[in-house]
DNA sequence: AGAACATGATAGTATTACTATTATATTTGC
DNA sequence: GCAAATATAATAGTAATACTATCATGTTCT
């Protein structure tokens, strides 16, 4: 079996996780426990009484808590990439292929056993509750620094080259695609939370709904 | 002169901090402090050493610091909606009123003297840094049934009434006024932070660029 | 076998987000 | 003008958090 994992930056650990037993027991449960409890709840103690280990051991792989979800995160857009290339796969318009990367972005996340130690449908949910954590802070200029959100740069440069191929002339397109990329999660969640902020209902056709929504705007952006 | 206040949901407070002294230096000072500190790094116990009064007097206006979030945000939408009101004025078409509201949401904020002890322009990096910190919690659906969201609710129907005006068959009014309201504080906040995931570039004319992107977004997705 | 490294065990600290109590002002109602 | 109600100040206390530090033990690599 092909085992893949991702080439992080190197700022968002201080042991790398992957190489390791207790590295990777970190990632999974922190994921579990991050999605059912929230990030404020969820602290380095909790996680190491539940991984049958002590808080600083874990420390000696996450500077801080922080670190851990920006690793995590762009775990998330490094997999994300990857399925959008999948997606892509020898498509030959740029139509099609932005077509393909909309889909992605919009469809239902499901546990990916390429990656057996991380759990992509709760994942997702931390993606979509805690993103922002990330970058609204008051040390974004140095995490940015850091190269902390490279993952999520990449993928949005990678459409937006798509986007210029379609129409060279459209001002917008990197604005374009990060606003999608947060317009699909953000109307996710409020379909589920906060329904009068959004036409999507909870429902089976959710996804598909949101990848409608996403195609409108963005092929009717980029074609006047 | 006019004295304008808003009236905000009760469960946003304990005591009605408009109406007593001290109430109005904790929502002036709380504004600056947020923005200065970030919300994380602010306390209550740092408030009230600012304003000389102490922890325990600071609790009996809010439960605690989201609470206090809660409200200056409110507080913010509350201001806007007024604001588009005005922009609207007696326009007539909606084509003319939808691009009024976008105007009002993309320019840029100054201090309003209509309300004596709110810094608008402190008051709008606080919406852009910390808004999705009201939401994005395990207590949304709590928070929302205490109607804390009912401001930015109201705006967002109100616009969206607008779409359906100019035209009744598009699909998703409410997600593409929910969008362009976040993208508007997200480009912002990218402009300055994280220039590669947006084309607008922090100089003057930022919120005019924000405007021109909003409205080519909008106005593309209804008319077709 | 010895060095290097990973982990566990334990302890300690400053800060945070509160709650509780009591004393002292200030306002209001009659 | 006085009592009653109310607002605030002053102070103390607590459990939890986000770390840092130290040392012993176990494992692995050469």
């Amino acid at each position: 079996m092909t085992v893949l994992t991702f080439k992080l930056n190197e700022h968002l650990y201080l042991r790398d996780p992957q190489r390791t037993d207790l590295g990777q027991q970190i990632i999974s449960k922190s994921i579990d426990m991050i999605d059912r409890l929230g990030f404020e709840q969820f602290t380095f103690k909790k996680l190491a009484e539940e991984i049958s280990s002590t808080e600083a051991s874990v420390y000696r792989y996450f500077e801080n808590k922080h670190r851990l979800l920006h690793y995590l995160i762009s775990w998330y857009w490094s997999w994300l990439e990857y399925k959008v290339d999948l997606a892509m796969g020898n498509l030959k318009t740029p139509d099609e292929k932005l077509k393909a990367c909309l889909r992605t972005i919009a469809e239902e996340k499901k546990y990916d056993p390429t990656f057996e130690f991380v759990n992509e449908e709760a994942l997702y949910r931390i993606v979509v509750e805690e993103l922002d954590k990330t970058f609204l802070t008051k040390w974004v200029d140095n995490d940015n620094k850091d190269g902390l959100f490279v993952s999520f740069k990449s993928l949005c440069a990678k459409i937006a080259d798509i986007i210029k191929e379609i129409n060279p002339h459209y001002s917008f397109p990197h604005a374009l695609i990060s606003t999608s990329l947060l317009a699909a999660k953000q109307q996710y969640f409020f379909s589920a939370h906060l329904p009068s902020l959004t036409d999507i209902k909870p429902d089976e056709k959710r996804n598909e709904n949101i990848y409608v929504f996403l195609e409108s705007l963005v092929f009717n952006a980029i074609k006047n």
